[in-house]
DNA sequence: TCGAACACGTGATCC
DNA sequence: TGGATCACGTGTTCG
């Protein structure tokens, strides 16, 4: 009824204040949903939850698919290397893809190989020792906009050298990581 | 006014229908959302649009991170490879090289190089980090009559190790470098 | 006029 | 008993 006096007046009018303020935090909260969906054209309250969920699903639905890129990614394939081209260039997909880049077949050295993990860098060269080596190597990584985080050489056979650099991305850095590899080992030659 | 007659009864009922209707909507969607969201345990209106919120945010986070990982990376991994007379490791006489390895199990780790120079062996292991990992790995290189000389770790990438390890036979040191890469294969993946 | 969307006050219910 | 939440019917406004 209307006029019934179920509550006393003064908390009838505290339920009343309640109630809007309920009110008001709920629409806050769905103007703020409304704010984070890009691309939404009618303010409808229930436009807004339907483009909510339906953005929200979208959104699920991508993260999963580049998690599963992501992952996939990092599973790298075959290293017993049997074949004896000169550019041997290894998909993490196909394992075996072996098209012949030629480069100059007099020296075998230096032998180069590169990974990458976000902005992380690793790179391993199989070279002949010889004076300056180590640091001219290093110096030619840093002319590629990348900074050596950390360097090992291990001496192994004949005059040879198995070096391995962990290095990091600088913002310059764009290249792809195959022209890395081509760079720096035309970097190389140059002193080798 | 309350008994006011602004509009036809038979309207007003059409009009407390529609609003009927619409509250269903909402509510529908409302409950679509929620279970959209994972660990969501109030189900209360204004907690469902607040986690909602955060929850959106946080993946669009994620997902921003995830899109900028796969722009950086590379989609391949390169590799110059030489072959050379004097590290004789090749192996020639299979078209394939990686067929005596488990590459189907799910787990591509660890990923296990070796070359020989005389009585000197050079072992490249790529595998995840875990406890003991090092130890362990040393120790069942040990096991195949070999003796360490020198060994180097390099963590790169999310949780993954570069492993480099100069080891020289003993006499009684009598594998053939493809079974060495695949005892000592079988060996680590007791622990990973 | 009609249909849709909204905010409001209110009674009920659940810790 | 409060305090918070909910669904409801209603008046109003907009295209």
């Amino acid at each position: 009824m209307v006029g019934s006096l179920t509550r006393a007046p003064l908390l009838a009018q505290e339920h009343v204040i309640a109630e809007r303020k309920r009110r008001e935090r709920i629409s806050q909260s769905l103007l703020s949903l409304a704010a984070l969906i890009p691309g939404l054209k009618k303010k409808d309250k229930n436009s807004v939850l339907g483009d909510a969920i339906e953005y929200l699903k979208q959104l699920q639905e991508r993260k999963a698919r580049l998690e599963e890129q992501i992952a996939n990614r990092t599973v790298e394939s075959v290293k017993f290397v049997k074949k004896t081209t000169q550019f041997y260039v290894q998909d993490d997909q196909t394992s075996s893809s072996d098209e012949n880049f030629d480069t100059q077949s007099k020296n075998p050295f230096p032998d180069i190989e590169a990974r990458v993990s976000n902005k992380d860098v690793l790179i391993r060269i199989h070279c002949e020792t010889n004076k300056g080596c180590i640091s001219n190597i290093i110096s030619e990584v840093e002319k590629l906009h990348l900074s050596v985080l950390n360097s090992n050489a291990l001496p192994f056979g004949q005059a040879t050298l198995y070096i391995t650099i962990v290095a990091q991305m600088d913002d310059e850095f764009s290249m792809t990581l195959r022209d890395l590899v081509k760079t720096l080992r035309e970097g190389l030659l140059n002193f080798m």
